[in-house]
DNA sequence: GTGGCAAAATTGTCCGACAGTCCGATTATC
DNA sequence: GATAATCGGACTGTCGGACAATTTTGCCAC
């Protein structure tokens, strides 16, 4: 049944120094801004040549582990960024073809809880760009893609306002997929982008009056929505 | 308020090639197992040197875009697999200081949903995979990080079997982070490992028997005792 | 301390090389 | 004829060295 021997499986320098050096940076050894030794003092260090630590510190700097500020040549311990990190996430979303409805159910599960934490806990910087995003809709309703971004910005907002990284980061994968459905649907369904108007306000107003409870039913509205945009669509 | 004009970032060409590649492969132009030309070749193609094409490829290759079969030497397109993916969201998640409550927070927004989806739509194999966890649990209790385990197989079982890949992505880096904070948990709060099973017992039954809002509410209750688990914990 | 400047260090890219290994074709064996 | 052993070519992982462009650093004058 269970094999007698597992592959080993040789792991290349590269990646070697990479796991090695990452380790560090989640025990905390390196932390977030710290700047990274030279390449040929790594590579003096682990014993390798440049080229290789250059491969292993290219994996590290997709996973947002390391970068650089701008402008600035050596490279520094950075925290990922929620943005890199769900751009990932729903790039692989997007290639297991993930239908409407999978992405519909989850933004179900996520954004109303969102809402009602954003109603309880927002800043108001938080409210603020709410406010802004939803502001930004209105103006730019004509022009599509700048509509679609606004909507995007707005969920993105509440995620954000709802003070929990988590929820956060869980939900950001779910707009990038959103804007590709979104833009479709909002040019084949006239009253959408009155209905997005309506609900955006509805939820701003809670989430402004710290109603939890008003903020997660009108998302939740506000959702639903969508779907039934879908559907209109595709009849 | 926005700039005007954003930055240009001169992109070093490592980064350019890799863009080029992924998008190609977003764009299905490069499908699934499909092989990579050599690295020779691609060098000749984008007109630079091999050296700067293996960066290029290591990009793409953390990114779970690009892998290879086992024993082969060739890279293949790949989908990128949910357990790499969330790891690395996991990873940032860790990285951002996350407390126990955001986490909870999001499980209690995502597992209970995910359990109800289950019970409708669970398959013969799926069902199989839970009923396994859960044996395994209460065979390995006694031994904590092989318990720990047993208990991510679980949940990870029930996301799997919701159908929907958008929630189990979402779901996957909850497990990851829910690891260690159990594994505290579950050897300090001595009736932890009874409810645990108490709950998986009735989740497990729930969606065999396709009772979704059963399987709905015992996930909450069980993500709930997590949270009680946890206060007493630190108490 | 501040500003300016030249030297040293660092990154991005290139070239060439070599051992180990995988693959395909050819040849040897039953 | 089918299978097994063999051989050469192709490819990857790693190495060493090199060079232009740019950043960082050390130093000096103010």
């Amino acid at each position: 049944m269970t094999d007698l021997f597992a592959p080993l499986d040789d792991h290349p320098a590269y990646r070697q120094i990479a796991n090695v050096i990452e380790q560090r940076i989640v025990a905390r050894s390196l932390r977030t801004g710290d700047p990274l030794p030279s390449e040929m003092d790594l590579a003096r260090q682990f014993g390798v040549n440049r080229s290789t630590v250059r491969e292993a510190i290219r994996e590290l700097e997709t996973h947002g582990l390391l970068g650089r500020v701008r402008g600035e040549k050596r490279l520094r311990v950075t925290r990922p960024e929620p943005k890199r990190v769900s751009s990932g996430v729903s790039r692989a979303l997007a290639l297991h073809d993930v239908t409407f409805l999978e992405l519909w159910e989850a933004m179900m599960a996520i954004e109303p809880v969102a809402a009602q934490y954003a109603a309880a806990r927002r800043s108001a910087a938080q409210l603020q760009a709410l406010v802004r995003a939803r502001a930004r809709f209105k103006r730019e309703a004509a022009d599509t893609p700048a509509a679609v971004s606004a909507v995007v910005d707005f969920f993105t907002a509440v995620a954000a306002a709802s003070g929990n990284q988590v929820l956060a980061l869980s939900q950001a994968p779910l707009n990038l997929l959103l804007a590709p459905a979104l833009t479709r649907m909002i040019d084949r369904v006239p009253q959408a982008r009155a209905r997005i108007d309506t609900a955006q306000g509805k939820i701003t107003d809670a989430i402004k009056l710290r109603r939890s409870e008003q903020a997660r039913t009108w998302m939740e509205k506000h959702i639903r929505d969508f779907k039934r945009g879908h559907e209109l669509e595709i009849a």
